[in-house]
DNA sequence: ACAAAATGCAACTTTTTAGTTGCATTTATC
DNA sequence: GATAAATGCAACTAAAAAGTTGCATTTTGT
């Protein structure tokens, strides 16, 4: 039997959207607060809302804002275990963010090496 | 005669001083008009704010502010050409973007390592 | 010298984000 | 069943971001 298609780009609006669905796991990264939740997340445990304030200066609620907006962009699960709510890293988005930079980072040492050819020719 | 030292973190000032750094370029890859200038400028040429603008839908000095903040992030380097100001990236806070990303994947994989064998514990 | 091209600079509006406070709801515990 | 813990939800303020318009400045080319 097929597997269920993964999520790659085939024509322009699935580029499109590809490329907003990456803004978005960047943006979720480009904060500090957020950034550290997913470094304490990373360790592999599923955390309270209430363990996780605990790490951070704001309050609860603000933290909670925090989580969704990196739910928001599929970097962090949650899964709800009695009357609290446990947040586990998916590391899935955060893969293809690296790849993306990988991509870039690759793509500019090409041109580097077209460039100093281009340099060295007579 | 010694090189010059590195920026690498060396207690907990330098290491809150990274972390807003790494924040910093991830915001700032976090907007998709951004992305699309980073991923324009990683096929190596150094463009023009003009050429740059060709390839949005916002005005021309929209994109500069675009550029001002990846500048800030360090993403990308301006220099003056005659009447024009040319830009390019500079890879290596991308580069270090990426190693992030790398760590925070790789432990992730430990932990789930971890879990795995704690469960087939006896 | 003059006209066009490329950009800089500043003010302004609109939208989004970050964070708070207050209170309601759900769930475990004694 | 009363209470404490963990969270949800909504309204609100303040600050930052995104984008525009208008005009000034610098540089090139004729």
């Amino acid at each position: 039997m097929p597997a269920p298609s993964p999520p790659v780009a085939h024509d322009r609006s699935d580029v499109i959207h590809a490329s907003d669905t990456l803004a978005r796991v960047f943006a979720a990264l480009g904060d500090p607060i957020r950034l550290k939740l997913v470094a304490v997340l990373c360790a592999g445990g599923a955390l309270s809302i209430a363990q996780l304030t605990a790490n951070t200066d704001i309050s609860r609620q603000g933290v909670t804002k925090h989580l969704q907006v990196l739910a928001e962009a599929g970097v962090v699960r949650d899964v709800k275990m009695g009357r609290e709510r446990l947040w586990q890293l998916d590391p899935a988005q955060i893969e293809a963010a690296r790849q993306t930079l990988d991509v870039i980072g690759h793509e500019w040492g090409i041109a580097l090496q077209k460039l100093k050819l281009f340099a060295e020719s007579p």
